[in-house]
DNA sequence: TTATAGATTGCCT
DNA sequence: GGCAATCTATAAT
């Protein structure tokens, strides 16, 4: 777990103009900022799952059912925070994707906690009493999960749905580490898995993770049965020439 | 108007 | 592994 060194620059409203496929996979690696106010240092965490979710003939998305009050963020402009409300407990945030009118989105499913531990475990309401030296299956419990993570960052839906995820001025946004594209043993890793906890079209492959981040929330995942990864044999892992 | 399922988590056995 | 928690949207009476 590293803090970011570099500067942070946002994505903007152009990285989200695209099929939802394609933006989850770019998103793996970048951070969501939630920026300091006047009782909270800022949090910081690097994104290690998320699930794509497409337009409205994508049976398991929330667009499927036509625009709604509810929904609406999905088919506005891409790059605003879609928040809702799940089992009576949880939040869970999207960004929306596709051109105005089109709607898509992803989901956030796990973080990599990088600053404002502290804060994100207050949010959370769990002691980890030596935090600088807590294990990382103790620092799971702050983000690995749609739920937690949400929680984690104090995301809700009045709080933040519709929020601008391109803006540094929002409180929310998320940025990428300036001169650091996703290193190559990262992108060696992305691995595509079936959507987690749904049961319409969940056969798709359309959740992406770094692969063995302890973060991820659910390492791997068959899906029952449905799509048997071939297994291929594990490619060595060539060590990296120079390390960054 | 009532019932049920849901892009989850945490506690219990 | 089972299930309660408990709001929202939608389907079924």
């Amino acid at each position: 777990m590293s803090k970011p060194r570099s500067e942070l620059r946002p994505l903007n409203h152009a990285f989200y103009t695209r099929d939802p496929r394609r933006v989850a996979r770019e998103l793996l690696g970048k951070i969501l900022v939630r920026n300091e106010t006047s009782h909270s240092a800022r949090l910081t965490a690097r994104i290690v799952e998320v699930e794509a979710y497409l337009g409205e003939d994508d049976p398991a998305s929330h667009s499927a059912v036509g625009r709604t009050l509810r929904n609406s963020v999905l088919f506005g402009p891409p790059g605003l925070a879609y928040v809702y409300f799940i089992y009576g407990t949880h939040y869970c945030l999207n960004v929306s994707c596709e051109p105005d009118g089109q709607a898509g989105g992803v989901l956030f499913r796990a973080l990599e906690p990088l600053t404002g531990l502290k804060e994100m475990a207050e949010a959370r309401d769990i002691e980890i009493p030596d935090l600088a030296h807590a294990k990382i299956k103790t620092l799971v419990n702050l983000t690995s999960g749609p739920g937690r993570m949400a929680e984690a960052f104090s995301v809700t839906r009045t709080r933040d749905n519709g929020c601008d995820l391109t803006s540094q001025a929002s409180s929310l946004w998320i940025g990428e580490e300036i001169g650091k594209k996703l290193g190559d043993r990262e992108h060696l890793s992305i691995r595509t898995t079936p959507r987690i906890g749904i049961t319409k079209a969940a056969d798709k492959p359309l959740r992406y993770i770094l692969d063995g981040n302890p973060f991820v929330s659910k390492p791997i995942q068959g899906g029952t049965g449905a799509s048997p990864r071939p297994r291929r044999k594990a490619a060595q892992v060539r060590k990296p020439a120079t390390k960054k």
